[in-house]
DNA sequence: ACTCATTCGAGTACGATGTACGCAAGTGGG
DNA sequence: CCCACTTGCGTACATCGTACTCGAATGAGT
């Protein structure tokens, strides 16, 4: 792996089936991301450590550079693997609202189940294929419809666009307390609440203050905030469908 | 900074300004967080190391913490300050749709100027003063038009997660070839090129394929292909404002 | 059955990181 | 002038990714 080999991991396709010589491998690229999964979603992306991994298959971390050439491509299967998660049938519906929230959901209970996707989202961008599989099936939930590729991609975007940073303000200050040790309680307590007050108290912000004070989605359950917020997404995306085949 | 002094670095102020006893501050907080930002945007947030910090400012890492308690708490300073260079007038227009143009082209080109602030954003969230300051802008163009605080704050956040995804899209591959050292031109085609042509030419995905072969916005300039979306989303908007003050 | 090229598992080692700790040097109020 | 207090900074430690190395396992060719 020392050599010129920077190639997409991708592209790497695993050494098995193989009917050479040489010794049997005794893991799988799929056992150690797995593992790795694992590890990160029980306590974060940090402790997603080659000495760790390693540790939990009984092995040393070097052992692991058998399977995968970097950290980074590790890193690259971890969120290509949890996406299969998303279940998709075969072929889009024909209803477009209900293919994309399909999509929408499904990226968001991923999201939620993997804390730690929405960081690796942001690092550097991967073609899986279930990334692709996902796109594919996005992009075509608006096919047929009168659109050019570029205004369906740019659709799919808005709603990805949407899903994402929802899902990341959900997490948000949940997953830092429990990055920083404390449970969410006494975090919200000591370490946000009095820095919020202070704002509020401030009076610089009047808006801010009404989104703290005056919301009502803050006090629903999450699941019918997102479902809010992705309505108004698709509304906005009906809205800019010519009429042929609007839903 | 051992004990138990994990309070928001926004409600730890700086110790300036003193007139006690003891030897006077040779570096100040402002001037720590200035060099790790030039630092990031030289090289990459991964470079931007207590050490290295320490020693473009002629000295070592460990008197950086007498000012910043821990490294985490400056990447929060960095991101507070680099949305300070959002230009933003006074109060908002009365032209909803301008003034979230402004504060959307601001944060992209914030977003280009600083490759890492993407990353930042999906790790933790924060809520610095220009943060707030930016946040109260845009909810301030929304209001007196008849929504309640819950419908100005979905739409906002409709604009910034555009602006996010759009930015990251647009950064995304380029910043992950400068991250692995190889010029873009190289990286694009012995890295991305040759797994691209194989996902095209499997047949898999024939509209990924549409999008890479048909799309007319891959080859606009970055800024028009930017403004598109924007109008996406603003019109998306617009059609769910109702009519008594719509632009 | 023996050989041997080939592959895997794993130990050692290196440079780098964040930061806890401790102490010398500087500084203004009594 | 003294002394409590603050800052600057060197040392030290645990931990990280991973380059390098070598013995052990393995199956094809003879």
């Amino acid at each position: 792996m020392s050599d010129e080999e920077l190639i997409s991991i991708w592209m790497r396709p695993e050494r098995t089936e193989r009917s050479g010589p040489g010794r049997r491998p005794g893991f799988s690229r799929e056992q150690i991301t797995r593992t790795a999964v694992r590890i990160a979603d029980a306590d974060c992306l940090d402790a997603v450590t080659m000495r760790r991994i390693g540790g939990e298959l009984g092995t040393g971390a070097m052992s692991l550079y058998r399977y995968v050439p970097r950290r980074d491509d590790l890193f690259d299967l971890m969120y290509d693997m949890v996406l299969s998660e998303i279940e998709l049938p075969e072929k889009p519906s024909g209803d477009w609202r209900a293919d994309l929230s399909l999509v929408a959901h499904g990226s968001r209970a991923v999201g939620l189940r993997h804390p730690w996707l929405t960081v690796l989202a942001s690092r550097r961008p991967t073609l899986g294929p279930n990334v692709l599989h996902v796109n594919e099936f996005a992009l075509g939930a608006l096919e047929g419809m009168g659109l050019d590729i570029d205004e369906m991609a740019g659709f799919v975007g808005m709603v990805n666009d949407y899903v994402d940073g929802a899902t990341r303000r959900e997490i948000g200050w949940l997953e830092e307390a429990r990055r920083t040790g404390m449970d969410p309680e006494r975090w919200k307590r000591d370490y946000a609440g009095p820095y919020v007050r202070q704002i509020l108290d401030s009076g610089a912000y009047p808006l801010f203050g009404r989104t703290v004070r005056e919301s009502k989605a803050v006090h629903l359950p999450a699941d019918e905030a997102f479902q809010i917020g992705l309505d108004r997404v698709l509304a906005g995306i009906g809205a800019q469908i010519p009429d042929i085949k609007r839903g």
